[in-house]
DNA sequence: GTGGTCTAGACCACT
DNA sequence: GTGGTCTAGACCACT
């Protein structure tokens, strides 16, 4: 479900980028699944079509999505460009966090046993 | 060295909270240190006074400062709830740039080795 | 054979003209070929027939394909008029792309081979 | 001097994206120079300031200008990045217009002296 | 119906 | 004053 918070202070159309985006990460979209359109998902969230155009364009720019004109935005598989950019971001994010737990001086035994955790987790989707 | 990006589109005060935050949590700052002046970090900078006011009354706010009439900014030795609190959100972090590399199928051993090499730095401070 | 891609943002009617345009430059199609029909075509492509029309007209118009009603659509041959315009467009595109590699500082000596090398490769046809 | 055909089929905005980029190419507008403010070149130009906007954002996110919220746009130099990347495309361009240019026969000398006359131009900067 | 572009106009954060 | 975001609403091309 795509949810959108507008008393965030972080912009709706992102919100609605990275909503998207984690949903293909996630599989929950899937190569060339159609997403809904423009005025449709507009009308859903109660948000201008402008603001959703805006998301889709950049989520088309980024390589998530494709858009047909005269016929909808698609779902762009995870290509190995596209995989591999996710892949360098994620790895800023772990080195980000490490090295700001060990300024805390949070011992390095509880954030290895964190991520064993969260590898371990039983898949939700 | 506090240094600030004007090009950045983060806020010029939020990138001041962030340094100085860091600076605390790294012990370059220490407990009663007396902050630079309003005026003296605007002259510095080359930023607008009320600008370096307002990271200062954040940072106030956060617990991370304290004001004292007439002499000035100091700062508030990392208390237990702050670090608490800073203990909590890097937690997080971790977590969430765990279950997003987990998604995108980086091998836990890369994750883990990867926390490991940041501990096992030495320290540039 | 004449191939559309659907998600190019380039519209499909200008990819058919395109296409049916450089088939004739190439000598791929030859004066008083018929082309396929308008549905035959339509059908092939899995497009519709309105755009396959449309494309159709516009190069008619442009002096590429002339009509025959009840017959069908046929290739015009290279006339004079066509040609010489051809080749004047494709003048100011070589000036134009000359001009835009000298501000680039590229030397003159890499768009001559690079000329050079067009010219001497094998026809792919 | 920043000019825009309103007739045109190719958007507003793309114009004004080309119209800068060319400029800074060609050296009319240089590293750190400021750009007119989104709403003074919407009223120079009668144009939309939102249309001025997203050519704006357009011309930050491929790395020829950068904003300074409060203050306005400025021209990013032109970095090594863009540079090598503004190459690539334009040796695509010569290729594409000789490949052309041979398809229609037209003999290489004639190409080759082009090339050598937009060379030899003075400048007209 | 669908995306793409554009106008008019508002409000916000930052300086 | 400046950029950034958003709404409301219009019109266009393409299918």
């Amino acid at each position: 479900m795509i949810q959108v918070d507008l008393r965030s202070r972080t912009p709706i159309y992102e919100q609605l980028f990275e909503n998207v985006r984690r949903m293909i990460l996630e599989g929950q979209l899937e190569e060339d699944d159609k997403m809904p359109s423009v005025r449709e998902l507009a009308a859903l969230l109660t948000i201008n079509p402008n603001t959703i155009q805006k998301a889709y364009k950049a989520l088309e720019r980024e390589g998530y999505l494709y858009s047909v004109s005269g016929k909808g935005n698609f779902v762009k598989g995870l290509g190995g460009q596209v995989l591999s950019q996710e892949k360098r971001l994620v790895l800023t994010k772990v080195e980000d966090a490490a090295s700001e737990a060990r300024l805390l001086k949070v011992p390095k035994e509880e954030i290895l046993a964190l991520v064993g955790k969260v590898y371990s987790e039983e898949d939700r989707t």
